[in-house]
DNA sequence: GTCTATAGGCAGATAGAC
DNA sequence: GTCTATCTGCCTATAGAC
């Protein structure tokens, strides 16, 4: 069912997300797909344009999932655990979070793709800044200052722990650092009122 | 007064941390130390040895560096500071943690280079958990759960701060982050009794 | 220790047949 | 859409002169 351009699209996801953008060839996506290295310029002139799509596909398969998880909860700290869960399952497949591989590689990347990448933790760090207002709103949670900067946070701290993860490959140490990220907006007075 | 193989490792530690360890090249270096390529095999017979000698020298001078700061002030929360700010010096020069660079690297990286990053990380949890531990003892500090977990997560919470401010080219928001780590671990009760 | 010269391989990309 | 063939350039690394 799946088109050439997607299977392309699903090879080259896995490269990047494991070895970054210059350490995969048009030569290993070519080998995984079963077509030739010269075949696949037709589907992505360049290795940019590659790139430019990979990430788009990325940013929007990333909402889809935040909007599933606001479908499957509406309870807040279940929402944020539900949010660090998505960095998990990424990180068991034993691939980093596709931007904060690509973050490293920004000295080298069109800045097409740079800027996508920034969009992406600014996607993400809406996203919680909602869930956070609203959760501390319902006092499901609590935390001090603006959302934003505490979703900014809660962006970056999962993004480091999945980083430090991955690098030494004891994903554990990724649940344990989430665990105490969700800690941090423990409501003070344990609010659990209702039930 | 260094020697040749002094500003080689020099040269290579910033394009290291700047554009990884794949996207750098002999040529690259050749250039900006001043001597032609063939001549720096003299040095390091092969690009693995570069890398292994890069991260030696990274991990004594951070070591080093911990030490300077135990030096320099004896209060806990102080410290935690000026940890924070030593990857914020780092972030100023337009550069990325080595050990974070190379950690998203990993899957590319001879072992002893993915070995050594992972040292790294556990030095420099192995310093934090000290400074923590005494912190708590002396009420500077405080925090739930072992002093080596919330170790870890201040790495990897600055490491990932590093990450999406060196790839989206906004230093500033590292700077918010690591004051909302900082204050994760403010003491509960305002312990100011001194002074 | 540094040089020139070069090997041998792989990169991204293009031309043109089918 | 996919193929073969090929270009140009860069990569790490080595040989051997100075």
């Amino acid at each position: 069912m799946a088109g050439t351009s997607d299977k392309i699209l699903n090879v080259a996801e896995k490269l990047v997300q494991s070895r970054g953008f210059n350490a995969f060839s048009y030569e290993d996506v070519s080998k995984a797909v079963g077509i030739r290295k010269a075949s696949l310029h037709y589907h992505f002139a360049t290795k940019a344009d590659l790139g430019v799509a990979l990430i788009g596909r990325y940013r929007e398969n990333f909402l889809d999932a935040l909007g599933g998880i606001e479908e499957a909860t509406s309870d807040s700290r279940r929402r944020l655990q539900r949010y660090a869960e998505l960095y998990g399952t990424v990180l068991r497949k034993k691939r980093m979070c596709m931007c904060g591989m690509l973050a490293t590689d920004a000295a080298t990347l069109p800045k097409a793709m740079r800027d996508s990448v920034t969009v992406f933790f600014d996607e993400n760090a809406a996203w919680l800044a909602r869930v956070l207002e609203d959760g501390r709103k319902r006092k499901e949670i609590d935390f001090d200052g603006a959302a934003q900067a505490m979703a900014s946070f809660f962006v970056s701290s999962l993004e480091g722990a999945m980083l430090v993860a991955y690098g030494s490959g004891r994903y554990g140490t990724f649940d344990a650092a989430a665990e105490r990220l969700l800690a941090t907006v423990r409501p003070r007075k344990k609010a659990r009122d209702g039930r």
